[in-house]
DNA sequence: ATCCCCACCTGGCCGC
DNA sequence: TGCGGCCAGGTGGGGA
C-alpha cells in the first residue's frame, strides 16, 4: 500500500514506541520476502539498541548501536504493528507474521502477506546501501526543485507519469500520488516529460506547478496520516492506512471533481500499471 | 544508456 | 457457494 507518507506516518509510530529499546529475541519466518534474510540476522541484531529510525523514500531505517542498521521496504502488503509485551502470554503470530521482534516492553511484528516486502542489514552508511543510494530527491526537501528536476529530465522520452514513478528521478511517490499530482497540475499523464522543459533544459511553468503540487498532495497526506497514529499499538495492533479521498485515484466513470469542468475519469494502462485522469482538464 | 516488461506473491472482488 | 479470472498502491533485473 504505502507510498511516501504512509511510510512517514508508519515511521513516526515505531518511533513514539521502539527507541531506546534492545533486541531480546527475534522469530524469522522459515519463507523469505523479496530477497532471502540477512545472513545470521538474528545473531547480529540480538542485544543491540534502537538508536534512530529515519524514512527515505518509502524505505525505513531503523539504526541500532554498534553502527548496525536495519533497511526495511514494505513492498505493496506489508505493515508493522507494535504490541506492548504481555508478561503472561506469550506473542501469537498471525498469518504472514515474516518478523517478529521482541523488544525490552514491545513486540514489533512484520506481516507481509505478498512478501514483496523488503528487509537488509548493513553495517554500512544506510545511504550508501545500495539501494538508497540509486534515489532521487525527497519531495519536500530543498533538493527537489524545478531547476534540478528539469536537469533529470534532459534528454529522457517517456510519459510523465512513468518518470515520476522512477524512483531515481523523484523518490518515494507511487501510483496513487502520482495520479493525484498530475491531476491537481492538470498535466496529461501520458504527455512526454521532455515537453515540460525548454530546448536548454529549463522548466516551463507547467512543471515548475508540478513540483509545488507534488509537495502539496504529499504534505497533505502526511498530514492526515499524522491523524490515524493513536491506533498505531491498538491491541489489534493493525495501523490504519489512509481513508483520504482522491481525486482521481479509482474513480474510473466518475466525474471530474473540478467546478464547470464536466469530464469523466478514465483508466487507461501505462508501462502495465493503471493510470487514472481527466481528459477534459488534464491536457 | 534508456525504456519496457516480467516476476515475485496472496487475497479480494466480480461475474458466471 | 464455488470457482476461475482479473486486479492490486513496488521495484530489481533482464532483454530489447
Amino acid at each position: 500500500m504505502p507510498e511516501l507518507p504512509e511510510v512517514e506516518t508508519v515511521k513516526r509510530g515505531l518511533e513514539e514506541f521502539i527507541i531506546n529499546e534492545t533486541i531480546r529475541k527475534v522469530y524469522l519466518s522459515e519463507l523469505k520476502l523479496r530477497f532471502p534474510w540477512p545472513k545470521n540476522f538474528i545473531s547480529k541484531v540480538v542485544g543491540k539498541k534502537i538508536v534512530s529510525i529515519k524514512r527515505r523514500a518509502k524505505y525505513i531505517i531503523i539504526s541500532l548501536n554498534q553502527d548496525y542498521s536495519i533497511i526495511a521496504h514494505l513492498g505493496m502488503s506489508g505493515s508493522y504493528k507494535v504490541l506492548k509485551k504481555n508478561v503472561t502470554q506469550d506473542y501469537i503470530r498471525l498469518k504472514h507474521d515474516h518478523l517478529v521482534i521482541e523488544l525490552d516492553n514491545f513486540i514489533l511484528a512484520y506481516n507481509d502477506p505478498r512478501r514483496f516486502g523488503y528487509i537488509d542489514l548493513t553495517n554500512e552508511e544506510p545511504e550508501k546501501h545500495k539501494f538508497l543510494s540509486l534515489l532521487g530527491p525527497e519531495p519536500l526537501s530543498n533538493s527537489f526543485n524545478e531547476n534540478d528536476l528539469a536537469g533529470s529530465l534532459l534528454n529522457k522520452n517517456k510519459s510523465i507519469k512513468n518518470t515520476l514513478l522512477d524512483q531515481s528521478i523523484v523518490s518515494g511517490l507511487g501510483n496513487i500520488y502520482v495520479c493525484e499530482a498530475l491531476f491537481r497540475s492538470k498535466i496529461n499523464p501520458k504527455k512526454n516529460c521532455s515537453k515540460l522543459i525548454t530546448s536548454k533544459g529549463k522548466p516551463r511553468q507547467k512543471l515548475i506547478l508540478l513540483v509545488n503540487k507534488i509537495n502539496e498532495v504529499i504534505k497533505e497526506a502526511i498530514d492526515v496520516g499524522g491523524s490515524t497514529l493513536r491506533d498505531f499499538s491498538s491491541t489489534d495492533g493493525k495501523m490504519g492506512y489512509f481513508q483520504t479521498s482522491f481525486n482521481v485515484y479509482d474513480r474510473e466513470g466518475e466525474k471530474c471533481l473540478l467546478d464547470d469542468c464536466g469530464g469523466v475519469i478514465k483508466r487507461v494502462v501505462q508501462s502495465g500499471r493503471s493510470t487514472f485522469f481527466c481528459s477534459n482538464c488534464q491536457k
